[in-house]
DNA sequence: ATGCATGGTGTACGGCGTACACCTGCGGCC
DNA sequence: GGCCGCAGGTGTACGCCGTACACCATGCAT
């Protein structure tokens, strides 16, 4: 009877189940509070058990990285690389904005593990395929850097604090000495009556950015540019 | 004598002296491993005191922020939005890359200081002078993100290794499930032998993407854009 | 029956950030 | 001169963290 109990709380404990409930829980109490012994109590097993199936946090922070990276959805067959690489990154954005932890993580790691690896090289194959020459596609993918992944870090961080005080970027009392910035939040938040909620539009703000970019591979590439002919100079 | 050493090996510690000794312990020791506790042994001091000038670690680290940022040059008057804005990303380039750490201790930070702030708002200003409206400035602004600080977070961390193998992104025996990674590597991999160094010019990456978006900021200024006309269409 | 591998357990260590009570020395005041 | 207040350095302690290491339970191959 307990030894039922025990073997319907326990399923058997695996470095997939491990990874999963490490997603689910910072998913629940946030990145910064999850801890090898939190995650084990909520496994239902000591902390140590953990380290049979991942070498330590690191290795558990990697693997968290792949199962995120494991739900952007496959490339579809699309026509043009323009369209199939927005596709792809904005399903990437997708599934990096589900987890709120996941941005961060991912430019902590040190490494790239396999997984983020063929991602990448699914990325890089499009631009070729596109008609990208192998030294274009390589400072392209440069260009692209996190947005590759479908976030950029801003400078500071816009999501949504319960306190909507805390939330003001510069406060009245400041206004004077940031006069430029007190100037465009005003009118951002004059914007916010139409958008509903205060902050940004992020999704508008990145792929914004995005279509710069990749109108400007385009351009690149149209006029067939290489290291030697930065973009500054015209092309013969 | 040995009051007087006393006296010697402590100058009356402050708010300043704490920051700058917290930046010089991480350049040396990093930022992973700075601690209150070493840096108060670095001072001379019993860990606590440090408490009676810093509130607590993050506001430690928002302080060491502040005085690499406080290492970027003024601008310098110039005649045109782009050399100045691009001359004064350059200078946060070399104030940043001069601290290992402070790119990713920036994107750690959940809000801007105000000299961080006050960097943004003369930033914002070179837009805004230079003919950028309040709101295609607002766009540009998010389109730069960290970069507008001089820094981009690469997805994997390029930074030079001791061990060389290590340095590998791809080893040989996966060389065939990524192709494309591969075939971009080793082409990196040849250039090497003239630019010395392994892994990519990082600076010259920076300034291509760096100078991509600022023609599109151009363009875009140039044809009078607004949000209600994405890049994607042509204005009449 | 036996031995071995797999995987969960228990204990322990060293490090961290920091709360809180304390002490010390100095400047201003009567 | 005597006193007080206070800024700033101290000591102790707590609760958290990651994880090394020795141990033990189970089930399977022999």
């Amino acid at each position: 009877m307990a030894q039922q109990t025990e073997a319907v709380r326990r399923a058997p404990l695996s470095r997939d189940r491990v990874l999963r409930a490490a997603v689910a829980l910072a998913d629940e109490i946030g990145i910064e509070a999850l801890s090898m012994r939190k995650l084990a109590q909520q496994l239902g097993v000591v902390p140590m058990a953990l380290y049979k199936h991942v070498a330590n946090k690191d290795q558990l922070l990697d693997g968290m990285v792949d199962v995120v990276v494991g739900e952007i959805d496959p490339p579809a067959p699309e026509s043009d690389w323009k369209s199939a690489v927005r596709q792809r990154i904005l399903s990437a954005r997708r599934a990096l904005l589900g987890h709120s932890w996941a941005a961060q993580v991912v430019q902590s790691r040190a490494r790239p593990t396999p997984v983020v690896l063929a991602y990448m090289d699914s990325v890089i194959g499009m631009f070729r395929t596109g008609g990208f020459s192998v030294d274009l596609t390589h400072h392209v993918m440069h260009a692209l850097g996190s947005r590759m992944l479908g976030f950029t870090q801003e400078l500071f961080d816009a999501s949504p604090s319960p306190d909507p005080e805390a939330q003001a970027v510069v406060v009245p009392a400041d206004a004077g000495k940031f006069p430029y910035v007190t100037e465009l939040a005003m009118a951002v938040a004059h914007d916010e009556e139409s958008v509903v909620g205060q902050g940004c539009d992020d999704q508008f703000e990145f792929e914004f950015a995005l279509d710069l970019l990749l109108d400007g591979f385009e351009r690149l590439r149209q006029q067939g540019w290489t290291s030697a002919t930065p973009s500054g100079e015209k092309t013969a």
